[in-house]
DNA sequence: ACAAATAATTGTATTTACAACACTTATTAT
DNA sequence: ATAATAAGTGTTGTAAATACAATTATTTGT
């Protein structure tokens, strides 16, 4: 069979932008780049695509190296290639973003990399186009929340309707009322409420909620209409 | 400065899923490919990128090179990396979906190519994943129609109400009240009424009307709600 | 010239969804 | 016991979406 002969090839590589709430506030989770060029920099956690895996297996590979974990969300978001963006040499990087749940993270961090949670508006200066990425990924992030429920990835097992407003209203920079907020949330049948409350951020307590998980699942594609205003996307 | 010694480098192409609309029906352009493997088979338009472009730029120039139309409207849908997905050699494809008129292409066809239309519902087995490409595709243009105003992309420059509308109801593959419909274009304000009239496919006749392309510039992404129930994502 | 057929155009009433708004309740700290 | 804090709950007006039918312009055939 014959190759192509005459085209050039070009290094490949994927890189992860890490979503994490802290109940207050969403951060990206960043990494003291370990090798040259650019050694010691802040840097979005990435690698080269190996021999045999595709982007979706590089990007879950990538995503257990730093965290540990599996099983998360993740999704392609944008394929990076301008010509300088590696002065080192021609490489291309496929972007993916991840939600993980914060708690579960800390546990199982890998200190090798010096990775630290950095607030989503504080984002240093990145390395190549990561900053690039890291806008994208914002935007990805709220257009898509606003229609689809995928912002429970961010939170812990137990979460209560407040800790779920402030993460919405993070993510939208506004402000939301809590009782239209509460109903459109419960509309979508896709919480349980749980019997115990959480009496850390207040003085009556509120009660904590569990995501039905084959709900969930069944409605992945579901459309919300949580955000009042969708108008919204213009100042981004 | 140090090189990525150990890395492997690998072919990157672009591959792009061209969409047109006759009046009546939604169709994709293929083309037969003219160099091994699969010489003769169907296949989505592509090429190598060059070592100066990025992948925006190698859209582009594949799109002009099968069409000869510049400036339209292209997006890049998603980048596919399975190891296997051409069986020569590994490659990688970034796929970009443009949207065309039909009629602007037909004058300027490059016949070097053997391309032809294919209707959306009847594409052939094409090489390698493309068959995968194309209903990503399909799903994303109708994913991004249904809150933003990118169809007119698809339509000349004159068109009436009924091709709009049977446009859409191509796309969602269902049928909408005509009043409705097009009290809903009509407050979008983005379409000017014109004083002449198509006759060909109606005996009263229908009414033309332009884009406004000011306020469409202004408002590529705003967000309508043309399509009544956002549940048909689900059965697609 | 008239009638019949075709397809576009226009209007209204009802229902539904959204947003705005204020008070009560539970709990803790002093 | 009282004050302070934050969660929880209900109602109402308004705007948008839907369902639905009659009229008008034009062509074709007799």
């Amino acid at each position: 069979m014959p190759k192509y002969q005459k085209q050039f090839r070009i290094l490949v590589a994927v890189d992860c932008i890490i979503f994490g709430f802290d109940g207050a506030e969403l951060k990206i989770l960043l990494i003291k780049r370990a090798l040259e060029p650019e050694k010691g920099k802040w840097s979005l956690m990435g690698g080269f695509i190996t021999e045999k895996e595709n982007f979706d297996r590089g990007g879950t590979r990538i995503l257990k190296q730093l965290t540990g974990l599996e099983e998360v969300y993740m999704e392609q978001l944008h394929a990076f290639g301008h010509p300088d963006r590696d002065p080192n040499e021609r490489t291309i990087s496929v972007a993916y973003f991840a939600l993980i749940d914060i708690h579960k993270f800390e546990n199982q961090i890998n200190s090798d990399y010096h990775a630290e949670w950095f607030h989503i508006k504080k984002i240093p200066k990145l390395i190549f186009d990561h900053n690039n990425m890291v806008a994208k990924a914002r935007e990805r992030l709220r257009y898509k929340s606003a229609f689809h429920p995928i912002l429970f990835e961010l939170l812990p097992e137990k979460f209560t309707l407040p800790q779920l407003q402030s993460l919405y209203e993070g993510i939208f920079d506004t402000e939301f009322d809590k009782r239209n907020f509460s109903r459109k949330i419960q509309s979508t049948k896709l919480l349980i409420k749980q019997k115990d409350k959480d009496k850390e951020s207040s003085k009556k307590g509120a009660y904590y909620y569990k995501l039905d998980k084959r709900r969930y699942a069944a409605n992945l594609h579901a459309f919300l209409n949580i955000i009042p205003n969708p108008v919204i996307f213009n100042r981004l």
